[in-house]
DNA sequence: CATGAATGAGAGTTCATTCAT
DNA sequence: GATGAATGAACTCTCATTCAT
């Protein structure tokens, strides 16, 4: 792909993305995405021959995002004070009202379902336990938190997670509500 | 409306909870529902005018289901016990794999947001903090529970099957991770 | 035709009436009608099969009420007076914005312009051609008037009526307009 | 808009007003219209979104046409000989039988009624008033006719127009009639 | 007679997708 | 590569008309 190509892609991406952050996976349509990006509708299907390759790449390309925005987590935390800023980042990505792709990412999952292996949301899920369960272990190990199986207690913090984005994506919920739970979270398994 | 319209209507409504359960709720068309329901094209119209008011009557069904369902629950059973059942008719809901209605109903309220105050699924929610909280003060006051905060706890135990809902129905869950989280909250409150 | 049967074909030509004197002619449909009368579907069916011939009846109708109408004006009244009248009874048709069926009429005969003679508008030119004639022969015998082919001079007020009529009805017509015609008209009649 | 899009148009409006000519404007359809283009369904939708406003693209291209038509009128006519010239022009198209627009463009008026100053019947009846008005003048300045006010002349005999036009279109009129009534109007104004 | 549920034809409209330029 | 006109399938919705009750 010629380096024009890949502005081109990029500038599409973004476009879209709005598109899906506005209405969803299911009801945006071909003709949508060529009316936000200005393209021709010819040209659209040049790079993207249907909305689900173009909102996998919407994905791919808000993940590198992502991961930029968390480098400058590293550094000389403790698991528990990283622990703290992981639910800190959740609480953020859950109360976020604009641009926000859960009801898009939900939607695409539903239709997708029978995809092999490569449910986004599953992924998210086993990513978000991973990570929890390496920052409860080593808290454990600091002396900072007591907990008999971390990678139990991670899934059932990760469901919690994804029962308030859940809501909030379908109904609303309150930052205060999610403070709540997030401090439960942590009170279950720290030293008193 | 007569005993005709009515019986008609039920029809209706029992052949189009088939196509949302299958389809979702976006992807159904009106025409859709008119094929499974084997009518006239105008005949639809005669008793619903789009696909969301039609769910919205599948939905009343359900209910009116799941509360006959529900009557053999009384009894003479602990609070901790109707917990247990509770429990048990939740991870029954969560794991059926057909005519389930989560993902036409996750899609429609998506799309219903703005709805004034009648979102189902923080109605749903909010419903099953209430059976809980009154189960766990109950199991409390028989001595059977141990919790300083059962309207806490309670909203809490809702967002773990919440997350386990969504996840069923975006991608796919065990039994016994079902049972597994079960447990664990079961535990959280149990007298030892 | 039983007395009920009448009775309900006059209130079904009421409340077509109506209907059409709002919509017109073409754009009314069945169910306008059924709607309007707070009938059912099929006892519309009963009385007429079509918009056109329930419209014929409006007409019908409405030519016997116009008839009473003018029965009043009978009398002593010199023909001068009497074109006179005829004239201000014609300036009230043209004006009259709510009720008036022109539109509909003129949809209808537009419609119907292959019918055998029997041409409403046609049949409305006609009877004022002779009303008028009539009425300027006689103001001629009494010396009012001055006309040398009354016959010529009647047909060419009726076209000046029509095209105001017409007017009115696409557009607009003030009744300063219609007066300073129905003048200019008498002026060129009478004798100084 | 490309030539190629000009062109296209173009056809749409030819065989637009053939359907127009023949139906009126009320009964046609979007599809009728495909139909006569013979162009595909959505290609119709690429030009025009419904029948009105192509209607008034057939009505500015035959409002074109007309002007190119009366400029071969020019030249050292007396205003006498140049109303003589446009009522002939006048009874050539209340006369005209085939592909004329009245019937079409009477529904069209009587549909838009409420339209903001932009009235086709109203717009059309003031250029006639406006060309006879100037004519008299001129007629008269030339010693040719005889006339206190040209302007009511001038109205007066736009409405004997107008009603013959109505006639024509919803009845028939035949062209002695029309002869007749012509001729009636220049005798009013004419010098002996 | 009267009802109104039911049917099915047909109009309107939108889009995914193709293809000549 | 890029464009955007063109196509045709699919869906929504409305009504005239029928018919069992």
């Amino acid at each position: 792909m010629s380096d024009r190509s890949a502005e081109k892609k990029q500038h599409i991406i973004k476009c879209a993305r709005e598109v899906f952050a506005q209405k969803g996976f299911l009801a945006v349509t071909m003709k949508d995405i060529v009316e936000a990006c200005e393209i021709s509708r010819g040209g659209l299907y040049l790079y993207y021959d249907n909305t689900a390759s173009l909102f996998l790449d919407v994905l791919k390309y808000d993940e590198e995002d992502a991961e930029k925005d968390s480098e400058d987590i590293s550094g000389d935390m403790t698991s528990a004070e990283l622990l703290a800023v992981f639910f800190k980042e959740q609480k953020k990505l859950i109360l976020r009202k604009k641009n926000r792709l859960w009801r898009a990412i939900y939607e695409y999952c539903f239709d997708q379902k029978d995809a092999p292996g490569e449910n986004f949301i599953q992924k998210q899920f086993d990513g978000g336990v991973r990570i929890i369960e390496t920052l409860i272990a080593g808290g454990v190990a600091d002396g900072d938190f007591v907990c008999e199986d971390p990678a139990a207690k991670a899934r059932g913090m990760m469901y919690v997670l994804e029962g308030m984005r859940l809501l909030s994506t379908a109904s609303a919920i309150s930052p205060k509500e999610v403070d709540r739970e997030i401090l439960s979270m942590m009170q279950e398994i720290v030293v008193d």
